[in-house]
DNA sequence: CCTGGAGTTGTCCTA
DNA sequence: TTAGGACAACTCCAG
């Protein structure tokens, strides 16, 4: 083992295993790892209340993991990692990349700096499993429909890397100069929900390790069909994980795919959550190659859709109270635990978007918020694969029916109820059309509309029409 | 350069 | 009751 001094630099890299800076960094000697909070005047990557919360306890259990010898800082990164460096005769700082524009940027200017320094400067991909630089057409620019991107510029290209192992032996070095408390990052400043504290997350490498074992081991198998459920617990439940790096898209793609070579019969559901996996992929692709796909409109026909400007109707969406019971049922697991079903997001995110005809920003917006997997390429892709301005995106007649849609994957209304107790009493039958249910049936239930719960906030044929109208007005504005 | 097939997740109407 | 097609038009992508 050579004897140098490495910095590293943890970001979205939580973790110890399969971290290939850290890797790398340990076989070169001593390291010191640090954590920097740098609160960018940059909305793009300030985090909402949920994302701190969680924030502050994974890097509990990461300064743990690293026998309480991980150093915080808060400020600007360029400062501190300069500073130090002199201050510990550093030889090398390393990194795993952030695909953030304004990651990107940052870390470009730092690197330059730091080379032109003869530092050791050193950056690894520990978040994709593909490299957004390198999945391109033919023609050397980049896909923007999944299918092709996943097929032909991911499955054919060199299979992921093989994830590594923890390292063996560290040797780490512990600022006491510099170094704040990680309390000090003051990232449990703002005021959460009570109730997000007693959620059944286990934050930290571990946990993500326990998270993906379970899901592989058995939700995995009825993977395909039960994701759409809500109720049901098939999906994986990784995306706060993946978003910190408490574990890498690699270590998900390989326990799945040999649980996949184990047992032939589950090929399919194993193909279908490696290609959500996929989607992750496509999402920071686009924002990778495209930065300004978290405010702008992919396809900027979209520039003159005419949204509607209601505060009123997005409180209602935003708190759950637009009458409708699985859209209500969504919203309050957001508030409730930071955390929304796959299948509630889509049906949700059509309804802002597609009934109440408000901005996609403002869905963004709250997803951002309240989110504890808030991911700025997830979400921004996510929301204008919705609202039908994004790559590939959902056509606009296809807007979902809330009371279908609840009818179908929440057939007898176990999520929606856990949620909205005050709908608890009624036959699940009326569950999702409670204004269309006669008033005896209602009473015996205890609900009274627009007392105990509300009348619906917009009318469903009327709103849908309404979206018909005003996208067609797009494609005949153009000619 | 041209061409043709394809494009995550739906809904509604009709036969 | 149920299955199939319409719903637009366009852009993307590979051959």
């Amino acid at each position: 083992m050579m004897n140098k001094k490495t910095l590293v630099w943890f970001r979205q890299d939580l973790r110890l295993s399969d971290n290939p800076a850290l890797y790398q960094a340990v076989l070169n000697g001593s390291v010191l790892a640090i954590y920097i909070l740098d609160e960018q005047k940059n909305k793009d990557i300030s985090m909402g209340a949920a994302s701190m919360w969680w924030l502050h306890h994974s890097l509990t259990k990461l300064a743990s993991s690293l026998d309480n010898k991980l150093n915080f800082y808060k400020g600007d990164a360029k400062k501190i990692i300069l500073k130090l460096i002199k201050e510990y005769s550093i030889d090398g700082v390393y990194w795993n990349r952030c695909y953030e524009p304004a990651r990107v940027e940052q870390d470009a200017e730092i690197k330059n700096l730091l080379i032109h320094a003869g530092i050791d400067c050193q950056d690894f991909n520990a978040s994709l499993l593909w490299e957004p630089e390198l999945v391109l057409k033919s023609d050397k620019t980049p896909y923007k429909v999944f299918t092709p991107f996943y097929r032909n510029g991911c499955l054919s290209a060199q299979a992921p890397r093989i994830p590594l192992e923890k390292p063996k032996k560290l040797n780490l070095v512990k600022d006491p100069v510099h170094a704040i408390d990680l309390d000090d990052l003051g990232l449990l400043k703002n005021k959460l929900p009570a109730f997000l504290a007693e959620q059944d997350w286990i934050i930290g490498e571990d946990g993500a390790q326990d998270v993906l074992a379970t899901f592989i081991q058995k939700p995995l198998e009825n993977y395909k069909e039960g994701r759409n459920v809500p109720a049901k617990k098939n999906v994986s439940r990784l995306s706060p994980y993946l978003h910190f790096g408490e574990i890498s898209p690699n270590q998900a793609w390989y326990a799945a795919k040999n649980r996949g070579f184990v047992s032939a019969s589950l090929g399919n559901n194993v193909d279908c959550f490696l290609s959500e996996l996929g989607w992750r992929e496509f999402s920071h692709s686009l924002l990778y190659n495209f930065p300004d796909l978290p405010r702008k409109n992919f396809q900027s026909k979209f520039d003159s859709f005419p949204w509607r400007n209601n505060q009123q109707l997005l409180t209602a969406w935003q708190q759950g109270q637009t009458g409708y019971p699985i859209i209500d049922a969504g919203m309050r697991e957001l508030l409730q635990t930071g955390y929304m079903h796959n299948r509630v997001r889509m049906i949700v995110g059509s309804f802002l978007v597609k009934n109440l005809l408000l901005h996609w920003h403002h869905g963004a917006d709250w997803f951002w918020d309240r989110l504890v997997d808030a991911d700025l390429a997830n979400n921004s892709a996510s929301w204008q694969w919705i609202a039908g301005s994004g790559a590939d995106a959902a056509p606009y007649f296809r807007i979902f029916n809330p009371v279908t849609q609840g009818e179908k994957f929440d057939t007898d209304g176990v999520y929606t109820k856990r949620f909205l107790p005050e709908l608890a009493a009624l036959p699940s039958k009326y569950l999702f059309s409670p204004w269309e249910v006669k008033e005896p049936i209602l009473r015996e239930a205890g609900v009274i509309l627009g007392k105990t719960y509300p009348w619906p906030i917009i009318d469903l044929k009327a709103s849908r029409s309404n979206a018909l109208e005003a996208f067609k007005s797009l494609s005949t504005e153009i000619k």
